[in-house]
DNA sequence: CTGTAATCGTTTAACGTTAAACTATCTTCG
DNA sequence: CGAAGATAGTTTAACGTTAAACGATTACAG
């Protein structure tokens, strides 16, 4: 199989599938920005209070390991998380260098409120597909995005 | 089946397949937008390019509707282009408002030996999956996309 | 013909994003 | 101890992105 001629064919086969995924993630992170919009949260900042309602504070460092994102990116989304209210940096006694993120009761309560109808929303859309399709999405997603 | 009671169990897998379609999402992007980087070029900025390259000339409000984006928006990505000498802005004599926007003799260069090696990328990432696990993929991304 | 709509593109403000330069702090090792 | 190097976070510059306000132009109603 390895040396098999891969003609237009193929290449086209390999294009649609590719559009259409990239169609389908727009549409959905659309749709689910919509609604952090409404609950008044960006999608990053929604990822930061998320991560510290489940993983607890965290030194901005390890946050941005955890969430992919540079350092200078998540100084800006922390800013503004604070600007709001829902987190408040602590600084480190012990090392000076580091700051810990945490969630203010104000944050807390707001990530309780949101993080529910956001899984919600989520959940919605994924149910057009059935137990067995959203496996073969998922497995056929993870062999792509590891290639 | 509409009035089954959708579990736990529902949602773990909605939520799982969720995530592997963003991961492989953003994995696919990075890496079509580090080959477009070495290129010289930014994602919206060959959007624009191959939207000239294979639908010709366009006026900026089209090109708007084509490529899904806010017209401030293509305002600085055109911007860019002009700057690189890319593209070129002519005015529209009948209706003044109007801008048509016309890839240069560099521009058409540049995007020609450009996409085919974007497209090359795309396809040899899409090759981990054979021609049934592409349209199954598609077929799914489809009906997911437009819930 | 004239003033009111509607349309096109730009600008601005706000947020996100990265890479790279920079500051402050800590660690290590001579 | 003290200098060199590593690490944490911020800042800056550049690009992308949207929504909203705005200026210029055209279309249309009276």
């Amino acid at each position: 199989m390895g040396t098999h001629f891969k003609g237009p064919e193929n290449e086209v086969r390999s294009l649609d599938a590719y559009i259409k995924l990239v169609r389908c993630t727009e549409s959905l992170a659309a749709s689910l920005e919509r609604g952090l919009k409404a609950a008044g949260l960006t999608v990053s900042q929604f990822g930061v209070l998320e991560a510290l309602y489940h993983l607890g504070s965290m030194h901005q460092n390890v946050l941005c390991e955890k969430l992919l994102k540079s350092g200078g990116n998540l100084t800006m989304v922390v800013d503004n998380l604070e600007k709001n209210g829902l987190v408040r940096r602590v600084r480190d006694s012990r090392d000076r260098r580091r700051i810990l993120v945490k969630l203010t009761d104000k944050g807390d309560q707001k990530i309780r409120e949101v993080f529910p109808a956001h899984k919600s929303a989520i959940v919605e859309k994924f149910n057009v597909l059935s137990d067995e399709e959203k496996q073969t999405l998922g497995a056929l997603c993870k062999r792509l995005g590891t290639a």
